[in-house]
DNA sequence: CATTTAACTATACAGGTTGTATGACAAAAG
DNA sequence: CTTTTGTCATACAACCTGTATAGTTAAATG
């Protein structure tokens, strides 16, 4: 990494911190290439060096958020034995990156469905989710195998469902503590396999 | 109503419908003042007479469509006695509320986290669902009296989220069959206030 | 019937936006 | 020492929203 690139990095990051600041600030108007070069204090050009276009910026501070966090936490989760263990922390990690950055994500989803450029970088995102999802449920299949198919495919959309950053937003934007939800989304959740939890 | 009026009126459905067609087409960016007029046929003032903003205009298609529709099915909903079948039947009418135009509704709630004026009208009818769940529990609640306090909190938490336009969505986007999406509501719901249906 | 009013339109403008073209510049890399 | 890379300045085209001003026509009103 040459001496150069550092400093260019450093920039980016600069420029992605005052992006996240200016998209959080009320209203998306205010959000412009103009005003995020300004509160980088970077020219409006380098924005565009950078990130090539405003929906490029997006897409990079869609990763950028989504990179610190997520990856370490999960693969352990799926390490488990316990089927129900890993469900069980999947959820949970899943909760915990949603919260955060709650309003952030939420704005980010927002662009991702009237742009369709960041809509496809949101996409492929949620697809590996889908593929932790099917992957849990299949471990289950093995583990107790009193599940159809037809139940299996369905239990998949239902958990990614539940595992949704929407799902967690309205369950927390009424004011619920974070471990709270996290229990909601575990009780659903035992519906979804049809398991009893043994203590209560 | 005098004849003006009617014309009048003709005249905002045109514009509401315009507006509808070109939110649905890919790309947010081709939702201008100007392209909407054009579609409907009339001169860019005429809108800004009518509704005074873009963000007006945005906020009278989400009456709009909110209008039809809604209303007699879910006064009749809350008659029936029994609550299992008014939960049940809250269910089903609010997803076919959602069902009917999915692509649209979901391009508005984007606005709307990003517009504060066009979120406050989506807000509002948020509370209207969330205190039919409120209620719905609560006529539960004495029927069923073995539930506890902050149980039903919670419940009715949980029970706004599974109506939500966002967890029918995301149901409903990886192509699932429309009853299919409501019978795995009705299961979940199920799971917030641990009923067992009676025939497996 | 005469007059007012309501809905609509035409033109023009101010101030904002994105994205590009062109060229310069300094510091690091080779 | 020469080249490359990241940054910046200025300028521009083509949009956008929202407003001001004034004109038109058909319906409502007395």
């Amino acid at each position: 990494m040459t001496r150069r690139k550092v400093a260019a990095n450093r920039n980016r990051e600069r420029i992605l911190l005052a992006a996240r600041a200016l998209l959080l600030s009320q209203d998306f108007s205010e959000f412009s290439m103009e005003t995020v070069a300004r509160q980088a204090g970077v020219s409006r050009l380098t924005l565009y060096y950078q990130f090539k276009s405003k929906a490029g910026l997006l897409e990079a501070l869609n990763d950028f958020i989504a990179r610190r966090g997520e990856m370490g936490e999960l693969a352990e989760a799926f390490r488990a034995g316990d089927p129900i263990r890993t469900l069980h922390e999947f959820i949970r990690v899943l909760a915990g990156f949603w919260d955060s950055d709650r309003e952030l994500i939420r704005r980010l989803r927002a662009v991702g469905s009237l742009d369709s450029e960041v809509g496809r970088s949101l996409a492929e995102r949620n697809e590996r989710r889908r593929h932790g999802c099917r992957v849990i449920i299949e471990r289950y299949y093995h583990w107790y195998p009193m599940l159809p198919e037809p139940w299996a495919s369905r239990a998949v959309d239902t958990l990614q469902m539940l595992t949704s950053f929407e799902t967690f937003d309205t369950l927390a934007v009424s004011g619920r503590k974070f471990d709270e939800v996290v229990q909601i989304l575990h009780k659903q959740a035992y519906a979804v396999i049809n398991y009893t939890p043994p203590s209560i």
